[in-house]
DNA sequence: GTTTGATTTGACCAACCGGTCAAAGCCACG
DNA sequence: CGTGGCTTTGACCGGTTGGTCAAATCAAAC
């Protein structure tokens, strides 16, 4: 990948269009059931024009992918020893929920992948992904060896975290329809600072 | 549909071979990523004689999806005022997370019809799922008010339980990836026991 | 064993899909 | 201007897909 300086104004900003329409058509249909045309449609653009920028429809998909799962363990890498374990943890539990209601387009793209096997990322998961929650996980079990939160399993925390964050973005449609017009993310935010606050407080 | 009795032996056995083969394809590909052909393989059946027990593609899917909604929201149904709710919630949460372990598959094809905004279940969402936790979630507004169970909002407490019981078949090869050889739904079960008692014992 | 209806399938079709290509259009620079 | 490279696209291609159909096969009742 050439780097960004390479590229002439047109070349940056068409590819940027065509990534935003690809996030859009493949978060809503996953790889397979999206098509090219659909995203040059959204992209305002004409096929062939989206395969002058892109090599391919997978080379779409996993520029995407790559540049996501970056962005999105962003959170994760925050969380260290700088102040109160419970306010560190909890303070993570917020920034993931934020970035499910900012970034519901990407949690999707990450769940449609997932739930169909992970067939283009797994590799990523088991290397880069287990590296960074087996040291996070560390981090934790010696906050729990020391007395400063609850014993709890620190994978299944995290795991904890992550579904109940991500289920405001990926199960959207159902959580409103259950919901009705209450704003799902507010009640959530309360929800889980109460809910993490009674399962990780000491003693 | 003809009730059950109006099959005859080999409908029944065709009809049961071809909706197991397609739960296997359309959970694993979702409904655009599934192709009749990949099903009538699973099923060992040639593809013309799975659209002569089905009118279409859609018609296996969409006979699946009823199904399975109905078998799937049993274990809320079943939450009732009978005994401690405390240990009545842990007892839907650990029927839940049996039914995660126990039918991924049925898991992952919700998992991908409600990702993909659920464009051929939303009424049933918005009319007997809703109708059903609008029902559970006043039962447990009881509980709340009668200082039985600690303070929370009910429908988040709903969301909490789906959520993570069914992030362990949904996200199977994510958890796999980060935990390695253990067993998620061991520690799974242990620790949504302890979480639901921190969050939920009153006082 | 013959008949009749149920079951199975090879061959086929039209629509769709990802991708190619040659030609046309456009833009920046001298 | 004009020219050379960057950008855009209409037309097209081969492969796949959901679905059809007529003919062949099978099974059960008499």
């Amino acid at each position: 990948m050439k780097p960004d300086q390479d590229l002439t104004r047109i070349q940056k900003r068409n590819r940027a269009l065509i990534l935003d329409a690809a996030l859009d058509v493949f978060s809503a249909q996953g790889f397979r059931g999206a098509t090219v045309d659909q995203i040059a449609k959204a992209a305002g653009l004409s096929k062939p024009n989206l395969l002058y920028y892109f090599p391919s429809k997978e080379a779409m998909y996993t520029t995407l992918l790559e540049r996501l799962l970056d962005t999105w363990l962003d959170p994760l890498r925050a969380l260290d020893a700088h102040s109160d374990p419970l306010e560190e943890i909890l303070a993570y539990v917020h920034r993931k929920l934020q970035m499910s209601r900012d970034f519901p387009r990407e949690s999707r793209l990450f769940a449609n992948e997932i739930v169909q096997g992970a067939p283009r990322i797994h590799d990523a998961l088991s290397s880069d992904l287990k590296a960074l929650v087996d040291d996070k996980t560390a981090l934790i079990q010696g906050w729990i060896d020391a007395g400063r939160i609850a014993r709890v399993h620190p994978y299944h925390l995290i795991f904890s975290i992550w579904s109940l964050t991500q289920h405001y973005a990926d199960f959207d449609v159902q959580v409103r329809a259950v919901l009705g017009d209450e704003d799902p993310y507010d009640g959530a935010d309360a929800f889980m600072d109460t809910l993490y606050r009674r399962l990780l407080s000491p003693g």
